[in-house]
DNA sequence: CCGGTTCCGATGCGAGCGCATCGGAAAGTG
DNA sequence: CACTTTCCGATGCGCTCGCATCGGAACCGG
């Protein structure tokens, strides 16, 4: 057996690559021969990596995906403390990529985001994330609503205190985030403002 | 004086022949040469309408967004009898371009989304659309609560109903719309689950 | 030490891109 | 009708793209 470097690892700096490039100046921007010297490596070697330029695009997207909802599920384990409502309302945060050190992951988001919907191929990878989210999310605001509510307690007195639809909440609380995200993309909303929007959004939501 | 063939008529021909091709398969298949022959003009003809390739798309980005924003003004007068809550409604259905009709217009629209959060330049053009859908919607809702609630009276047994502020709800909404969007474009919702949860979010919102 | 296998980086190729250029058609003027 | 001016469509150019190819380096068993 021949030498062997990790074909893995390579893939993930690859794939690196293709999101700063992304990042930088847009999809088009990610060809083969500029995301081989990002990644430091030849040509060749993105090539053997990935048999054509969608396939890498395609691991990209998996690549990007992994790293958002790996990191949501790290916030969830990390604070296990807090109240539900606050870790999703910190969660929420977080998958806004409204940081500004998680800008470029929001660029390369968005840009992915629009190519799946002309690419189906793309389209696939970016759905396994968000329905990871989603169900992360619908999870975490089901307890929430079960914790301030009390468990199936059916109050006499105020009998039907409007329980909420986790799943529904949680959809919209994606749909929220991802176009607050867009808008302040392109700069037609401040990160302030957002964050602003997204908590206004959750203070009612608890309401 | 030569012959002259109406120049602003054949520039908003072009524009539509590049949100065509961009709805089919991407902003980057809208080539000078696609263009012109989408369009039924010579690829010259397209090129003295425009100096360069960006000033068309700059130009198509305008375009699109004057289609959307007139859309919306029509389906404003057009509809003075109804209530304006069932106003803000309809407006913000036709918004997120969640019919099938509009289809094209969606994904041209999240197509230049994307390129603008790398090309400032498409950026304004966009910004321009955004703030004026904006602006009709927080005095669309600005009328609905003021209508639901009374010109201004301070009720003495409820005296702080939660007034609305309607920029924020406006903004919220618009980002709610793009990001629902977004999310039937890719397949990870049906538009009738986005048409849901628009109108659920709209109903907790005159609650 | 060596032949064979496996992997690698560099180069070549055809296609398509945006843009510049050019010859000729159409319209106005004496 | 001849000349000038204005506009138009077609072609050419330089470049970059994704992908295929190839000679050589690295590593193995014997």
């Amino acid at each position: 057996m021949p030498k062997q470097v990790d074909h893995e690892e390579r893939r993930r700096r690859i794939a690196d690559a293709v999101c700063a490039l992304i990042d930088e100046q847009g999809l088009e921007a990610a060809t083969l021969r500029d995301v081989a010297a990002r990644a430091e490596v030849s040509m060749g070697a993105v090539q053997r990596c990935f048999r054509t330029k969608e396939e890498m695009l395609h691991f990209a997207v998996a690549h990007i995906g992994r790293q958002v909802t790996e990191r949501a599920r790290a916030r969830l384990l990390a604070a296990p403390a807090q109240s539900p409502a606050s870790t999703v309302g910190h969660l929420a945060h977080e998958l806004a990529l409204l940081q500004t050190r998680y800008r470029a992951q929001a660029r390369t988001w968005l840009a992915f985001l629009a190519a799946a919907a002309v690419h189906p191929a793309l389209a696939a990878g970016l759905r396994t994330s968000y329905a990871e989210l989603e169900a992360l999310l619908a999870r975490l605001i089901a307890d929430a609503t079960e914790q301030s509510l009390g468990p199936a307690a059916d109050h006499p007195l105020w009998p039907a205190p409007e329980r909420l639809d986790a799943a529904r909440e949680a959809r919209t609380l994606l749909a929220l985030a991802d176009g607050l995200t867009a808008h302040v993309l392109i700069g037609h909303r401040t990160t302030e403002e957002a964050e602003q929007l997204l908590h206004d959004h959750l203070v009612r939501l608890w309401a």
